[in-house]
DNA sequence: TTAGGGTTAG
């Protein structure tokens, strides 16, 4: 028997999928061992827990067995709470309450809490609380810890420093676990008095202070923590790294990952990933080949967490091209993650039938999509104008996929309606949503009215979006430029005067550029300097040029007053993409491609400059904006001028 | 205790 047991085992730990699953629990089943609680025990760990997705296959297994023992209940309930849907978790519980000979012990607490906890259910959390309470769990280390973590995930911290204050030896795991408590719920002084009153901290604590402060964007207080810290390890370092990147400050965040190679500590996969996500954000193409370089050296290249932050750094980058590569070198590992960013980094340039084309032979292999694959086929069809097949992709989605409509998948079929200029659907579209429109939806469809010129449903839109999100810049500048395309000047000033009324700023446009290892940014409205006079110079060279060898004519109609043509003639010239790509063409070496970014989208007349400069120059040019990609080259655009 | 894919707009 004990042979057999042995065989077993190695069998599991080698079993890697579902079909070898099925063949073990075949074999146990003409040996008669099925029915064994070792064997099924056993079974049902790797298909709850250590397979990704046979948990279908260990329920089935489980309502098969006569009387399921205490441990095959935990299982299950376990493998259920780090689920999609940890609600099972709690009827698993319920179910092990009335049915079972034995009791619910520590394990079955701790695991059905963690569900609880996972899907934020202060409800279930409570009732659980009270039957733990019933049980005498309550004040046991391990469900206590899982008690407090739940309520902090639940928001309750008030709950979750009662039951701590109950437990007499608080272990270290326990004072981590009331700490985090008070930052998820938002609780920073909280936080702050019970790491003081720690009577012993080791790394994780300060590690769990850097990671609080840093997502609450105390980072004044983190770098304090940190530089205080006398031992310091990988995560203290990511965790710096990433905090630095979510709050925006992309330099702060190189700038770690630059000290933590010099003090000779080396970045393990999450730094890397962390620091290519900062490389796309800030679509610093150079800085992302140089860590490529690094990974492959590194002997990195073989995660799929790795490969995929490569993927997205490489489009975001507008170097489509890498990133299939990355995508095409990583056959058998490629995960739902990889095949979504791949799908939209072709969206973004503008190749909707690529994208369309790979979504297929994602189903062809067997891959499901999951919501945020959806979002981005129905992304890769608004923006390449395919409205029909984002229809049936829309459709496709809740009838073969069962995935409920999220606000991003209607706010793409807004978008998808709208940029095609059918903008009573897209109206018709948002108020029949399943859930309430958001303010993006409305912004969305306000867009569409300013790309097809619709006064009347533009006003009737930012009524909507008043209600929602009063003091967004965007929306009064969008409808100030709706009505001056209308040449409603009254209208026009109405806006302007009440955005100053309510100290309402609009956001300067930017552009960066890089040349050789410095960034330049160029900022609409700034003060001249010697780079932008610089920028100036060339830029009157160019347009002068275009004018005569590329009949190029300014296109002035977005711009706010109503002002003389001369005056916006110069308000046009001088948006920031014109100066860094003019900044670019006199410093950059002949043959380099251009890499803009820019922060907002880039305008019709900005657009049509760029077309021609491609042109003119024999040059190419990359422009990213505030949502996606132009590539420029011999006179037209990657996105076919549909954007 | 750290990370990685998604909607809009200035």
């Amino acid at each position: 028997m004990n042979n057999r047991r042995q065989h077993c085992l190695s069998m599991l730990r080698i079993c890697k999928t579902l079909k070898a699953i099925k063949q073990i629990h075949a074999s146990l089943v003409t040996t008669g061992h099925h029915t064994d609680p070792f064997f099924a025990g056993k079974l049902l760990l790797h298909c709850a827990v250590t397979i990704s997705d046979a948990l279908d296959y260990a329920r089935t297994l489980f309502l098969h067995f006569p009387n399921p023992d205490v441990f095959m209940y935990n299982t299950l309930i376990r493998g259920f709470s780090e689920s999609g849907t940890p609600q099972n978790a709690i009827f698993t519980f319920m179910d092990m309450c009335r049915k079972s000979v034995d009791p619910p012990d520590s394990f079955s607490f701790a695991f059905v809490l963690k569900a609880a906890a996972n899907y934020r259910s202060l409800k279930d959390g409570i009732q659980l609380h009270c039957q733990a309470l019933r049980h005498g769990l309550d004040t046991h280390l391990f469900v206590g810890t899982t008690l407090i973590s739940m309520y902090g995930e639940c928001g309750s911290v008030q709950f979750a420093g009662k039951v701590f204050e109950e437990i007499r030896q608080p272990n270290v795991v326990m004072w981590n676990a009331i700490v985090t408590a008070c930052f998820r719920s938002g609780d920073v002084k909280g936080a702050q008095k019970m790491f003081d009153r720690m009577p012993v901290k080791d790394l994780t604590s300060s590690n769990i202070m850097l990671a609080g402060y840093a997502k609450a964007g105390e980072l004044e207080l983190a770098k304090k923590v940190f530089l205080e810290m006398s031992l310091k390890d990988d995560v203290s370092w990511s965790t710096m790294i990433a905090g630095f990147a979510h709050n925006g400050c992309f330099d702060e965040a190189f700038g770690y990952f630059g000290e933590l190679q010099r003090v000779g500590m080396k970045a393990n996969m999450v730094t890397l990933t962390t620091v290519l996500s900062v490389c796309a954000q800030m679509g610093a193409f150079d800085f992302g080949k140089i860590l490529h370089g690094f990974i492959e050296k590194s002997g990195f290249s073989w995660i799929i967490s790795v490969n995929n932050a490569l993927i997205d750094t490489y489009s975001k980058c507008g170097n489509v091209g890498m990133a299939r590569l990355v995508f095409e070198r990583m056959p058998d590992k490629k995960s739902i993650v990889s095949w979504t960013s791949m799908i939209a980094g072709l969206a973004m340039q503008g190749h909707g039938e690529q994208a369309i084309q790979l979504f297929k032979e994602m189903e062809d292999s067997g891959i499901r999509p999951d919501g945020i694959t959806c979002t981005s086929i129905l992304y890769a069809c608004s923006h390449a104008g395919f409205i029909e097949q984002g229809c049936a992709y829309f459709s496709k989605m809740m009838d073969v996929y069962n995935i409920e409509p999220t606000i991003e998948h209607y706010g793409c079929m807004v978008d998808l309606y709208g940029r095609a200029g059918k903008l009573q659907k897209a109206f018709e579209f948002a108020c029949k949503m399943q859930i309430p429109p958001n303010d993006i939806i409305w912004r969305t469809l306000l867009g569409a009215c300013s790309i097809h010129g619709n006064v009347e449903l533009a006003e009737h839109v930012k009524d909507k979006l008043s209600e929602l999100d009063p003091n967004n810049s965007g929306d009064h500048v969008l409808l100030s430029n709706i009505y001056a395309v209308a040449g409603k000047w009254k209208d026009v000033a109405t806006v302007r005067r009440s955005m100053t009324d309510q100290k309402i700023k609009k956001t300067p446009g930017w552009s960066m550029i890089q040349v050789d290892k410095f960034i330049y940014s160029f900022v609409a409205g700034e003060k001249p300097n010697e780079i932008t006079k610089e920028a100036f110079d060339k830029l009157r060279e160019i347009m002068l040029r275009l004018r005569v060898e590329g009949g190029y004519v300014l296109e002035v109609v977005s711009v706010l007053h109503d002002i003389e043509e001369e005056e916006k003639e110069d308000s046009v010239s001088k948006h920031s993409e014109k100066l860094a790509v003019a900044f670019g063409i006199a410093r950059l070496c002949k043959g380099k491609v251009i890499r803009i970014v820019k922060n907002l989208r880039i305008c019709r007349d900005c657009h049509t400059f760029m077309k021609l400069i491609s042109k003119v120059y024999g040059l190419e040019i990359m422009v990213r904006d505030r949502s996606r990609f132009h590539s420029f080259s011999n006179g037209s655009c990657s996105c076919k001028d549909y954007w």
